[in-house]
DNA sequence: CTAAAATCGGGACACCCGTACCACTTTCAC
DNA sequence: GTGAAAGTGGTACGGGTGTCCCGATTTTAG
């Protein structure tokens, strides 16, 4: 990932007055660098659900946001810092687009939706899912996913956010749906096997 | 993957007597071959292994193998046919494995050798997994995979291989194994939800 | 023993990558 | 207005990668 390791050492330490001579590497202060910050980003996010985690370059990104090149190495100090917060972005829209779909049609709806969903965009989530087992940055973001989704099934059922059998049904749909995405395994076993963990998990009241 | 694509488009087409002038690209006729074909495979799986996916180089398998570059492209058509050989192996080892552990330690102590596992191969594998969502040849391997670890559930609990039950056991064990593994959770939390789980898929007799 | 087939291995090609450089223009505080 | 700060973008560097070429060597068939 880094060809080159810490080519500048900075031989006279001190407080830098500001970064490098340019590169904000954070929200930029002009309107109009916000505005390529977050074309960059959601360029980052296009490129990530469509070829995967290796498809997100600098020059594809800056390709995609129709930027130079030198921009994405502007506005983000480093591939890394652009996957983080591709990741991060990703997750939180995927958060709220799947909360809105289930309380309108309910979660054993869950399948269809995963069945409507753009394919190679959920691959790409997972992938970077696995991802972040390997960097710690990308792990908080991931527990974050985890968090929200076993929060939204809890809220679902009307059950206390920490009830287990809210985490357990996650585990069970959380598979499913993964095995449907990568070895497209057909619907209807997904639906069987949901329905029956329902009643397994809460019994027929 | 591909910088170049089919830069010999082979002008005169017929039955190849052999494949280019060299190249078996399968099994080699000659036992020396055939040693060091698996040489470069397990070098392939290690890598995999250790660093991912992405650490599965030509250069890199060749120079653990202690072979030239090149006897990587003579027995292996691409880096893809590599990775799926690897994937494969890795798979099959890995399902004797835990068959063997579980039938000696039982279903439950199933987390215990999720934690005593080396984590970066177990990534490794995963990452290959979700990757296979792409890549139809290894789609079929992950299939395998998961129908394996199906099967060992069912054995292990006397039920018939295809009882929804031990599938849906499957489903929870796979995400609890997968979050310990990218989320690094707790093991006592996973202990207490297969638990919960087997109670509520096998109730007590 | 000899020729053909299989195998070997060093080097090269073409490409893509992340990042740094640096002259240039725009924006903004005073 | 004016000078500093922020932003901009063409270009270059050093490195890694998959794959191929092709002469040299080994094995094997006849």
């Amino acid at each position: 990932m880094n060809p080159h390791q810490d080519p500048h050492p900075d031989p006279h330490p001190g407080p830098p007055p500001h970064p490098p001579p340019g590169h904000p590497h954070t929200t930029p202060t002009q309107a109009r660098g916000r505005r390529r910050r977050t074309t960059l980003l959601t360029a980052a996010v296009d490129l990530l659900t469509e070829g995967g985690f290796a498809a997100v370059t600098h020059r594809a990104v800056a390709q995609r946001a129709h930027l130079p090149l030198a921009a994405t190495t502007y506005y983000f100090t480093s591939r890394d810092q652009l996957l983080a917060e591709a990741f991060a972005q990703l997750i939180e829209t995927e958060l709220t687009t799947t909360r809105t779909w289930i309380t309108h049609h309910g979660l054993t709806a869950i399948t269809d939706q995963v069945a409507t969903a753009d394919r190679t965009r959920q691959l790409g989530l997972w992938e970077l899912y696995v991802h972040a087992g390997r960097d710690p940055v990308l792990q908080t973001i991931a527990r974050r996913w985890t968090d929200g989704c076993v929060r939204i099934i809890a809220d679902t059922l009307h059950l206390p956010p920490t009830d287990p059998r809210a985490r357990l049904l996650y585990t069970t749909i959380s598979t499913l749906w993964l095995e449907h995405l990568v070895e497209q395994r057909p619907l209807d076993e997904a639906r069987t096997l949901l329905h029956l963990a329902l009643e397994n998990t809460l019994p027929p009241t």
